[in-house]
DNA sequence: TTGACTTTGACTTTCTTTGACTTTAAAAGT
DNA sequence: ACTTTTAAAGTCAAAGAAAGTCAAAGTCAA
């Protein structure tokens, strides 16, 4: 296991005990684990990001902190956020974060999920051109969101 | 023996002893037949595909990977059915006859065939010229019909 | 002898890990 | 009050780790 997925597990987990809201020092954090600070703010930047329903704050300096909340949302306005933000291109991962998101939120299951996902790799769409496929999958994309959200 | 059949044979050993799922590092296995890691990636590429019943999933970095799943056909004779009968073209009006099909048949659910329809309408794919639709709307069909097997 | 398939390796892209350096804020001195 | 010290987190670039791409060269059967 890679040193940011335990990580990332570790957050996860302090999250859940919590109820959704976390709190701690970078510095401490990094040193119970054994790595570098920085490494802490690499997880939380690749991992806990709004995409995947995070709210990050922090402060510097004396009393510093970092803290994580796991929001909750309303499926409507998610699904209309992001028919907005997915503009004319999207890329296989972001389509995979994005309907990972959907599944944890309750608004598709886990099957619908790994069914949408299909449509939409890298595979099914490998008899195009590699500089079409982003727009294509944000094409089909639009059309899912449009169907979840009747 | 051609190298890339042996390496061909090494795949599908290891998939057989561990049950259909498999992962391992492209240079690890490279390095243990004596190739180049190239060539892990053209076998993957030109023997499994999904036409023969495999899906590949890899990551690139630090903890890359490569993932070899082999569908189990066996319990499914009506999909794999539809699954030849696509063949390298897949009209709307097809693709709609089919996921009505599947969805009478209690393959998938009525949500799930709504869903799976707004991914290959000629509306989903106009971003592409007439003449590609149909060709990439079978690509697709595979896929989907291939995750319905697993 | 040609055309499809195979083999190779240089180069590219993606993701991770580390550490030196910077910025910010509170606390402690003056 | 103002300055200095100290305690945080942030930034960024380099190095490392892995897979992907692609084109050139090789092989082999029809």
């Amino acid at each position: 296991m890679l040193l940011s997925d335990s990580i990332e597990k570790m957050i996860e987990d302090m999250l859940a005990d919590s109820g959704g809201m976390l709190e701690f020092r970078r510095n401490d954090l990094a040193n119970r684990i054994g790595c570098v600070p920085s490494q802490i703010t690499y997880v939380i930047s690749s991992r806990f990001t709004p995409e995947r329903g995070y709210i990050i704050e922090s402060h510097r300096g004396g009393g510093g902190y970092i803290k994580v909340v796991k929001q909750k949302f309303d499926k409507n306005s998610y699904l209309m956020h992001f028919f907005h933000a997915i503009g004319d291109s999207l890329s296989e991962n972001d389509a995979s974060v994005f309907l990972n998101n959907l599944e944890e939120y309750g608004v598709i299951t886990e099957r619908e999920r790994d069914l949408l996902m299909v449509t939409v790799t890298e595979s099914s769409l490998s008899a195009l051109p590699a500089d079409r496929r982003n727009a294509v999958r944000a094409d089909i994309f639009r059309h899912i969101i449009l169907m979840l959200l009747r």
